[in-house]
This record gives C-alpha cells, structure tokens and sequence, in this order.
DNA sequence: CTGGTGTTAGTACCAAGTGCTAATACATAT
DNA sequence: ATATGTATTAGCACTTGGTACTAACACCAG
C-alpha cells in the first residue's frame, strides 16, 4: 500500500482493525509500509487496544450473544400472564434488529411470532400446533415499542380436537395487530398428562 | 478445592474451560490444587488449546455467528430466484432451534416468517408492509425438512397501493403451508426510485 | 538556526504460554 | 527389596505480541 498521510493511514488504520480485528501490529505495519512503532503510535492516538485485548472483546461479545440469540428463537415476547385453556398476556419490546433498515417499521413476523408464541402457550396440551391463521397488521410498529398482547381461547371444538383463539396485540392502548387462530390439540381438554411439566 | 485423580481432575478440567474458556493454567492450577505443569500435561493430553487461541476460537465463531445470524432476523430462508412483481422462490432448512422440542415439528411462526419475508421480497418497493394474512398450515414439518416456498403475486390495485400474493411452501412436493398475503406499497407499480439498492 | 511533528530504532519488560529435561513420590510387579 | 511405571513438580530457554520508554533522525515552518 502507499504510503500517505498520518490522518489518512489512522483512517484506514481504524477501518481495517475493525473489519479484521485479528491483524497483528506487523501486519498492519507492513500493510502501511511503515514501521511497527508508528503503528503502535497510532493506535495509542486513536485509543484501540492490542490484539489479544481486541480479541477479548470478540470473544466475550459472544458469550453475550449465546444468551441472547436462543430465546429470540424459541418464545417471542414474555408471557406475563396466563390461564390455561382461558387467556394469556405477553409483552414483546421491538428493537432494532426487528425493524426493516429502511423504514423503522417492525417486520411482521415478529408480531405474528409473539402472537402465534401466545396461543400455543395458552393452549393446556403438550402438543398444540398451529392449523390456520387469519391476521391483520393494523399499525406500524416500530423500534422502541412495547407491543403487549392478549390472547382469548374462543371456542373449544373437542370432535375436531381444535381451539379458536383471537389475540389482540396493542401499543400504547392502540390496536396494532388482529388475528384469529386455529390450534389443533391432541388431547381432549381437561385430560392432560400431568406428568409433563 | 479438594485433589482428586488425575481422571476426576481432567474431567473437570473440561467442564471447567468449557464453562469459562478466559481461565488461565495458573487460575486452574491453583482450583485444583496442582501446579501449572500439571494443568500444561492435563491440557495436552485432552488436547485443548492454551487460552489465547481458547479465546481466539470464541472470537472466530464470533464473526461466523455475525454473518450468519443477521439473516436470521433479516430474511428468514435463501431467497433463490426472483422476478419483482411477479414471483420469487426460497428455501429453507428447518433445524433443530426451529422445533418444538417436545415433538420436533416446526413452530409455526417460522414458515410464517419466510412467507411474509418472501411476500415482501417479491414486491419492487422500497416500503412492502403486511397488512392482512390468511395462512393454512397443512402438515407438520420436522427438523431436517427442506421448504421451499413459492409466492406469486395474485393481484395488484393501483388506486388502494394494494398487493395479493399467494405463497405455497413446500416439503418434499408436498403442500406443507398455504397463504394469501395482501401487502400494501407506497409507490404505484412501476415507478421506483432506481437509485436505491 | 531552532522547534515541533512524524517516524524509526532499540532496549527492558510482561503475560501466557510451548518444549524440553530432570527430579521426586508412590504404588505395583517381579 | 529392588525395579518399573505413572503422576506430579521444578526449572530453563524460547515464543508471540505486545507495553513503556528513550534516543535519534528527517523535514518543514517561522
């Protein structure tokens, strides 16, 4: 690479690290065809620490992030409230990595997750699976909103094994979202293993 | 902590990195009573990496996990061929994170989501928002299973910025999910700002 | 010519190791 | 009882990728 300014190769310094934070003060030094102090000197200007500390970083980073990551897969939204075979609440808070980049506006299958969430939970059976949904997305949704959802079991069908649940999910007393579901349950209502937990 | 056998410490050894991976042979040595050499002869016969490149593993995965865990939220299947405002076509593999443990089927929010996610692809918009689903989940899908789902788009209303997109997901040529999406779209149909990407 | 800025070189030191040799303890087998 | 094997410990030289510091030089501006 040639060689240019101090500004400009602490710049690039900054962009590179960030991009690769494995890059060693060797590397970088030959990458910018200076000598390895001068890169030490520019990382001590721009506060970036060395290598194995960056690493560090990275690393504990993901630790975060194992925690983090499973639950958005599993249950969306906390249930706060529930009565089996009766009603559910849950509160779901949007964040950023809801929303589409563009528009601020949460993606709908979040809404749809938390709601579907809600009525398999409030469902009495080891196994509920959603059969049919029909949903409507009211109102935009966006990142910093605190989506609060109920769910109200209908009707119970016990030939058809099925359960009729309407969820109302709303923001700041305002509907954002409508949808009525059918579950099927395997059992009949009210004859539960009660070994399952 | 109390010395033990060399098999009982090893196996601890093992738990004990596993757990916290930022531990130093002199912090274990001193756990578990022996010296640093002891942990060194322990480390290599168990093969595990000293804790610099313990660390290192943790960060790669990191950055592994960055890429692949965006189109997670982002986009939820491969989107493998798309003609805007006609059609588009994804896949996606159902895995272990995605089914209920209880009886491996597939919750249903994700198939919803890669119908929604694949609605919204095929529409040539900047905004594409989910206003109104009917979805009909026909058969269980099990981890493992490959989706492949098709959208096309039904209908388009000029004056109410109305699209219909029918969406067909299937396992093995079989109809495992059916919906009919109505999307709604800031700007009419075919008059796009090209500068967005 | 003097000063400030930027750069380079070199030294001592550190953490957390590897790799190797050697010593010691202790039980087991012959 | 002595030899052998396994487990443990100690010590030393060396490695990587640094920190912290000092000294030297080049250049450009006032």
């Amino acid at each position: 690479m040639k060689r240019t300014t101090k500004k400009e190769r602490q710049q690039l310094l900054l962009q590179t690290i960030d991009e690769n934070p494995f890059i060693t003060d060797e590397q970088l030094a030959s990458l910018f065809n200076v000598s390895v102090q001068t890169i030490r000197l520019d990382r001590m200007e721009l506060s970036i620490p060395e290598l194995r500390e960056r690493i560090k970083d990275v690393a504990a980073k993901n630790l975060e992030n194992e925690v983090k990551s499973l639950p958005i897969d599993e249950i969306i939204g906390e249930i706060i409230d529930i009565e089996l075979d009766s009603r559910a609440f849950s509160i779901f808070d949007v964040k950023e990595e809801h929303v589409f980049q563009r528009n601020g506006i949460a993606r709908g299958h979040h809404l749809f997750a938390q709601a579907n969430s809600l009525a398999v939970a409030v469902i009495n059976d080891e196994l509920a699976l959603t059969v049919r949904a029909n949903v409507l997305f009211a109102k935009p949704v966006k990142a910093g909103d605190r989506v609060i959802t109920k769910a109200t079991v209908r009707e119970q069908n016990k030939d058809k094994n099925r359960t009729y649940i309407d969820v109302i999910s709303n923001v700041n007393n305002s509907v954002v979202f409508k949808g009525e579901f059918e579950m099927y349950r395997t059992k009949g209502i009210g004859e539960n293993d009660e070994t399952s937990n």
